[in-house]
DNA sequence: ATTAAAAGTGTTAATTTTACAATTAATTCA
DNA sequence: TGAATTAATTGTAAAATTAACACTTTTAAT
């Protein structure tokens, strides 16, 4: 019970989003043993002495979906003694984002257990988790004012109506498609390929690339 | 020595502002021992188990200063493996903005241990307190975009000069002053009493408070 | 009464954001 | 082969916001 604890735990907890099946989701596992057995939680682990947070938030993803080289970024450090039953345990909380297709190999076969999840639909969550992903879509949203970060859901190159979706289902709302490529071609953050894509039915479309000079200017 | 370590410790740590010496200064300790002895630290401590960080950080904070009710923010958790030699502490970092004159009788005999410091021009500083200051300096830019919570810093009455004087010294630039006004006063922050200041030997400045609706829209 | 010092106040230009629709390029199907 | 279909691409005008800029008012001091 309460009184028995003696000190406090720190791990890391990651929100994964993705866009998959035409829906912004999350990467949730469903937890095998108490507290809140059953539910699910955002992936999470502790921190090894050698890391610093950042690297203990990319080996947590790593060894739960085998991901490399994937944005991450710290959102907030939650400690509520109430939020662990029977421990006290806070959280370095961080959000990720990546591509569906680089993740679904590994747990095509345990879908029961590790699955994304609709972020406008989630099912019930361990913890205080679902306060955590709603910070992290706010946070999200936060940061596409600045930088098109989510071209990290996309592939190395993509079109601007690609990069328009991944906005309206972060944003979850349409956009004009005029001001969005003014906006995001005026800022910089794209380089032109001369590639179009090909396998469309209709007129292709133009492929980009980030630049990755315009990345410097994300503010941390 | 390093593989000594045999776990983390999850501090607390304070960047306190205040405006004093019409200059933007910051509450730092000298500590009296290793590490970084005769160096300059921000406030900090421990979590107890029974708080969540907020509180843990009010706790603190009363502690050193004695002020109570002032303006906290989480800042971010910092916890590079090599950030305090010879162990592994990894420092939740919050940002304070209090009144001068609420702290100053606290340690008025001992200002060779504890004292104000310009934020752009710091003496040196223990562990990685430099860069904590920096990005609080930055947040608190960040906050002020949307909400003017650098009334923090002045009395519960304050004027329009005043008010902008706290922003100029937070951006480190002069503000056009019609500008300045019409934002503030279109933003529905501030409540207009029917006083005036009286001491000010020029033209009396009418006086205003914060709008307690308006607070609400602080993001957090 | 004159002077000095800070408070207070509006307008114009420039920039940014928003709203809105026709044309182009490819595929599919008759 | 051409007519229909679907998605990509493009520009302009109105509205809102931001930025630049200087004089008048009010009080205290002399």
């Amino acid at each position: 019970m309460l009184n028995e604890i003696k000190t406090h735990e720190l791990t890391i907890d990651i929100v994964v989003f993705t866009i998959k099946d035409n829906k912004l989701q999350v990467l949730l596992i469903k937890r095998n043993k108490e507290p809140f057995k059953g539910k699910w939680a955002i992936p999470g682990g502790f921190i090894r002495l050698s890391e610093n947070l950042d690297e203990a938030a990319r080996r947590v993803l790593k060894e739960k979906t085998d991901v490399e080289d994937i944005y991450i970024e710290q959102l907030y450090t939650f400690g509520d003694p109430l939020r662990y039953p029977n421990a006290r345990v806070i959280t370095c909380a961080y959000f990720a984002l990546v591509r569906a297709e680089d993740v679904e190999h590994v747990f095509a076969e345990e879908t029961e257990t590790i699955n994304w999840h609709d972020v406008y639909n989630l099912p019930e969550t361990a913890f205080d988790h679902k306060k955590i992903i709603e910070y992290s879509l706010k946070r999200t949203r936060d940061r596409l004012e600045y930088f098109p970060i989510s071209y990290r859901l996309l592939g190395e190159k993509f079109t601007l109506t690609e990069l328009q979706k991944t906005y309206e289902l972060i944003f979850d709302k349409p956009l004009d498609k005029r001001n969005f490529r003014k906006k995001l071609l005026a800022g910089d953050f794209l380089n032109e390929t001369d590639e179009y894509t090909k396998s469309g039915s209709k007129r292709p479309a133009k492929l980009y690339t980030i630049n990755p000079e315009s990345m410097a200017n994300q503010l941390t």
